[in-house]
DNA sequence: ATGATTTTATACCAGATGGTACGAATAGGC
DNA sequence: GCCTATTCGTACCATCTGGTATAAAATCAT
């Protein structure tokens, strides 16, 4: 029936948890609303999921971009993702990107386009921070732009993904101090 | 009925693709054996699971213990650490115990219970062999034996979880050279 | 060879999944 | 008020899961 609230509560269910244990049929139930009326909006279980995630960007993935493009010189920008991967509130139960991307043979097409859309996005974004810090002088010699990228991204998926496990938030920072201090130890 | 081939297939199954994607069902279909034959032999799914974790351990993982214990001094086993996850052909793949370890809450009982002790073996030979190294005056200053085993344990989980999703292993090799200068750039 | 015992496998169980047919309830135009 | 058109939800479908009852087959002792 209500959209908004099944959206709501989807989002809420597949990131707490990890998506691919959580049915539609639990979906409706926690809602309160039918499967056919589920379906009628939004096609197939793929598209359910794919409008997850649209929302889930529209709403979280947001606030990673704007520190990456807020720049602020290396160091504060690398801190300012430090902070929120182990601190942020909205990280607390991990991002429900990372973990549709780590199981990402499981999901529907629509939903696995989306995300593998998503991830070039974001490394894009990486890619060009870390050549305006190299272009401003700030990057160590010798480090490829592309690796560094990549490298930047996952270690901050897998301090999130550490801090959706459980892991102690102040071991998560200081390990991803110590993954981030090579752009700033030449 | 050949319980030996059983093991093996189940092994290759599971290690292939992703563990929690691999039915009881398909397992018997693939060697041939029929499921009562294989309830009596493994009692249930987390028996069979676990039996399959337990040989995997003894075949492959012992070979990470080794690289760790003989210590030929850091930058050696470091480079030797990098050379297995991002070359050696038994982590094509990638992993099953790390694979195991990401989808954990889905095992039954006694194979996590199994994952949490080959974590804990793995740590404490990271800590043991930092701090050898420590001992030897090789280690940055100012660097925690318990952070630096969690973080080079981590960095070779990643690794080998890239390895698994069909990463490049040049750049595989590249990004986990770069997490590990830390040790030795001080 | 026969009778008892153990091993085998077919064929089933209950429960879950994603997805839908179709009758009931509602809304809209006149 | 009434007839039509559309939305809605119960109740179902096929297919999969882990797990097992039971009957047939093979072994073994005598």
């Amino acid at each position: 029936m209500n959209v908004e609230k099944l959206l709501d509560v989807a989002t809420k269910a597949y990131w707490h948890g990890d998506p691919a244990d959580v049915s539609v049929n639990a979906i409706c139930q926690m809602a309160g609303a039918s499967k056919p009326s589920v379906y009628r909006e939004f096609g197939s279980e793929d598209g359910l999921t794919r409008a997850v995630l649209d929302s889930y960007a529209e709403r979280v993935l947001s606030a990673v971009f704007a520190i990456l493009q807020g720049r602020n010189g290396l160091q504060d920008t690398l801190n300012a993702l430090i902070d929120f991967a182990a601190a942020d509130p909205r990280m607390e139960t991990g991002c429900l990107f990372y973990k549709m991307r780590a199981g990402r043979h499981r999901l529907g097409p629509e939903t696995r386009a989306r995300v593998e859309e998503i991830a070039a996005t974001a490394q894009a974004a990486y890619r060009e921070f870390l050549q305006s810090c190299c272009d401003a002088g700030e990057c160590p010699d010798g480090l490829s732009v592309e690796v560094g990228a990549t490298y930047l991204g996952e270690q901050f998926a897998l301090a999130i993904t550490q801090r959706a496990s459980g892991e102690d938030p102040a071991r998560i920072r200081e390990m991803m101090a110590l993954a981030l201090s090579v752009f700033t130890r030449p």
